[in-house]
DNA sequence: TTGAAAGCGGTACCAG
DNA sequence: CTGGTACCGCTTTCAA
């Protein structure tokens, strides 16, 4: 109201300066600010709350993180938060820790090992209060995390099997994908589905192999083919051109991603295939994409909202015991499987 | 090496802790972790590198901000991180400022400016040294922030036409929605284009709507009609239904986003209509999906890494002289249009 | 070149 | 119910 521009320091105001314009300590402050721990008389409250309100002041929560230890924030590591699915799974888990009053701080790997251990070590330092890591590529630098120093409470997101002394949350993506390949091998018909997967790195570990392996075994038929390819539309669509240029080309085929389905669906689409006529596909996230692509993909859906409120509520409660949340992948069936539309 | 488990305190070492070990003093430890203000001699140093090694001592950030009144950290509010484009936005605002030191702490409003204004303030409560507002929507609290208390700087990224007195950078959305309707107009030889755009907050305000008028203008055409739905593939799925059911029926149409043309694309589809043959699709953004999806889509390309590198660099200059930073959007000229492959 | 000490903004215990 | 005050971990000025 006044010429108080002038008055008001750049800084903005401290609880210092309530304290004093209030008359009280700046324990009461604290007090009324925070409605505890010790109660402070109607009165008293009120005229901080009008000083509060008069220099428009707001508690400072780095200070306050300092203090208490906990700066509400809870890390997470991505390979790369532009795929739809992890968009998604980001997403989620980001409302999930808003709706408690946290922070998420995301940092991308790109799917490099190097770039993963300097993300976790940063975001340590950062002081979270607790770290979501999907990927599960460092764990090595997890483990070391959880030895030294502060001992910051992880979980490991999107792992398909539960690992030993970690606790985790993850679809069941062995049972997901055993789902579709069944679907495939059993309602449409095909002697075996070719595998399109990502990087290498320890074949076996992945549940989506193991699925589409043991989907295979159960039904009697022998492993289609495997081409190993980025998780990206770009990936999957050079992985499908290798796949639809053999001489034995497969009639069908399950894509370990959504994002890698759909350049699946666009390298038939170049060669003149037309899916599922000539290449049935079957897939795995149910990211929104997956919808509205041409045609649009039957595939094992990972339950983002549900695995983002696990995980959060994990992390929370400081993974004292090792837990392993895992989470049933219902399949839903589209069009590039070869069933009817609807 | 020793059973020192039990010696280490859990709560870490502290620079504390590490100037005992060393023998010097906590002003010491600070310089050789800082390289500086004040140097140090070559032995004390590698007293102090040792000390540290033995402890696994990390510098606590939290502590650090508090003293130099920096949290390396720059906020970023965007409706959906969900959506193709500002997922990739996000990413290279991520990777900009990770080059630079930074830290970026990403707030989602879905589309809501309540919640924007809810995101904008916590985001300064915790002590951002930066902020990064894209949909303007939340302008008015922005304004009061930079007003009252901390002047944190802050940029609108992803807007359309300069906003006076702040520092905004954008693609020249206005010349580049230009440049896809001429191409309809021009060398497809439509008589109009129709328009897909998201809500109605303000009409003229969205420089998409703007250019697509102006090319009209110039072309000397009658506006073709236009359809506001929500910046997501549903959206723009529904709002291609309503467009496509239409006695008469558009023969082209200029969609305001890739998501929204993705949508598009699936009505018309599920039409049976052909796209280029009897719906010719011009879009905005060019993300990655765009070059996927089923035709191809043409569009005006959002140059996102170069924008954000101009973001950070802006937000962290400090916006002390607003700028305004347009960027080019180059059109990308894939099938959609009705133009042949290639 | 190094040490002592005064903050940064809050929290919460201990007295009163 | 309230005030005084010792921290939280680090930075940086001032003296030595």
């Amino acid at each position: 109201m006044t010429a108080d521009d002038a008055v008001r320091p750049r800084a903005g105001a401290t609880r210092n300066d309530v304290a004093r314009l209030a008359g009280v300590s700046t324990a009461v402050v604290s007090y009324v600010v925070n409605g505890g721990p010790r109660p402070v008389s109607g009165p008293t409250a009120a005229r901080v709350r009008d000083a509060i309100e008069q220099l428009g002041y707001r508690p400072n929560t780095t200070a306050r993180a300092l203090a208490v230890g906990s700066t509400k924030t809870i890390g997470l590591v991505v390979p790369d938060s532009t795929n739809p699915f992890f968009a998604e799974y980001a997403w989620q888990l980001q409302r999930a820790a808003t709706e408690v009053g946290y922070a998420v701080l995301i940092s991308n790997t790109g799917f490099d090992p190097v770039v993963e251990e300097r993300s976790v070590l940063d975001l340590c330092d950062r002081q979270i209060d607790g770290l979501l890591v999907a990927g599960a590529s460092g764990l090595r630098q997890v483990d070391e995390l959880t030895r030294r120093g502060r001992r910051i409470p992880v979980v490991l997101i999107d792992v398909s099997s539960p690992l030993h002394g970690h606790t985790t949350v993850g679809p069941d993506a062995i049972a997901g994908s055993a789902r579709v390949v069944d679907h495939l091998l059993d309602v449409h018909g095909h002697a075996s589905a070719a595998l399109i997967i990502g990087g290498s790195a320890d074949p076996g570990a992945d549940g989506r192999e193991r699925g589409w392996t043991e989907a295979h075994a159960r039904a009697g038929r022998r492993l289609g083919v495997v081409e190993r390819t980025p998780f990206s539309r770009q990936g999957g669509y050079e992985a499908g051109l290798r796949l639809l240029r053999r001489d034995d080309r497969p009639t069908a085929v399950f894509v370990s991603s959504d994002a890698q389905a759909v350049g699946v669906l666009h390298a038939a689409r170049e060669l003149g295939l037309s899916v599922p006529g000539e290449l049935a596909v079957g897939s795995f996230d149910d990211s929104d994409e997956s919808r509205f692509c041409s045609p649009p993909l039957t595939t094992a859906r990972q339950p983002a909202r549900a695995m983002a409120d696990a995980a959060i509520t994990a992390v929370l409660r400081g993974g004292a015991t090792p837990e392993h949340l895992v989470f049933e992948m219902p399949l839903v069936v589209r069009r590039s499987c070869g069933c009817p539309a609807g």
